[in-house]
DNA sequence: AATTATATACAATCGTGTATGTATGTAAAC
DNA sequence: GTTTACATACATACACGATTGTATATAATT
């Protein structure tokens, strides 16, 4: 075959990055050849090759496009600055990003792929750094928003805004793994947004 | 070579078992071959093949050397029925388990290896399972100390048991993932123990 | 005409499972 | 108490498939 005009050729990049996301997800990162890539995306590993140096990359092109949006989304909520709650700055921050993984199959599949289908060894130990400093970010900002909070006397009197923070964003890590991993059952999947204001409400001002 | 004692035998075992570890965790599950395994125990792929039948088997030989007594050990306190406060059972479980994270290198390096080096996929699915057994175990466990603290008043009023104990289960699990891959600081490492009281103190009667 | 977007062909490596070799332990027969 | 027979605990060798990266071919685009 040969070649093809620009806007082709991205949609073929396109149908490559769709591809390798269902076929980590399925068979995991490593045994994952990019053969089968190439022929669930229906084009050669020339075609992989020729837009992507490996499969490395290839995974961090498949972070780009899903994971960089949505965190941008999220954590505009946490920095709004015009709510008389922050703490309901935290809490729809959290709602929108859990809303997501629930319903959008390919942010799903991509981090369910990142939680347990890859092995962050080698050129994907990087990979796991990237992972990590958003949810950093996420740490540092809801440490500032229960600050704003303190301030605006919302937040439960006694209450440190260093500590609090840590505490929700174990609680939210730690939902985002039982969720992609253990998740006990479809019920409590239903629950998860009363669970994240009951999480929210128990520090807020009685 | 030849045939050995029993006892030695059961001794090549373990150091097979511990050179796996070693080596799952240097360079994840899916990258080792087995005769890298054999060569980190100073024997050949014959005595690994002659005591576990492939890698799999292998894993959950690890698993079992080292989790399972831990977690028989932690759940003992969560368990103890001849608490004051049932609540101070909760929080003793949570401090030895990340105690025994920080301090013991192999239970370090095997969760590491479960958390970040290993796909779970194909015969690995299974060993996911396995490992959410526990998680599952503990959140029922978890479940009926708040009921009891409820009984005996030490729990804050107006918390439902069921859900302070889902609250608790993602807390935990944030903790345990949120050290083992994205450990903001050496500081903050130290502060755990503070975190866990804090936690369980905010769900104790004012 | 030069470049680009692919397909195809190639070489080299690596890992797996199994089959086989072998020396020693172990227990029963004598 | 030997001898014998068999099981055990490995080491070694082999056959096979799978993947990877690259080099080259090809045809359309620019």
């Amino acid at each position: 075959m040969a070649r093809k005009t620009k806007e082709e050729a991205e949609r073929t990049r396109q149908q490559i990055i769709d591809a390798a996301r269902r076929v980590f997800h399925e068979c995991g990162v490593s045994r994952t050849s990019l053969e089968k890539v190439a022929e669930a995306a229906g084009v050669t590993r020339g075609a992989v090759y020729w837009h992507f140096a490996n499969k490395a990359d290839l995974f961090f092109a498949i972070r780009e496009q899903i994971s960089s949006p949505l965190l941008a989304w999220t954590s505009s909520f946490l920095l709004a600055e015009d709510l008389d709650d922050p703490l309901e700055g935290v809490e729809k921050a959290l709602q929108e990003f859990f809303h997501a993984l629930e319903n959008c199959q390919e942010v799903r599949q991509l981090f369910e792929i990142m939680v347990s289908r890859c092995e962050y060894v080698g050129e994907f130990a990087a990979v796991q750094a990237e992972l990590n400093k958003p949810a950093l970010d996420f740490l540092d900002q809801v440490e500032v928003a229960y600050r704003r909070a303190r301030e605006r006397g919302t937040l439960r009197p006694g209450l440190e805004p260093h500590m609090v923070a840590l505490d929700t964003w174990a609680f939210t890590g730690g939902l985002f793994h039982q969720l992609l991993a253990a998740c006990p059952d479809e019920e409590w999947r239903r629950r998860i947004p009363e669970l994240i204001a009951a999480h929210v409400a128990l520090r807020r001002r009685a």
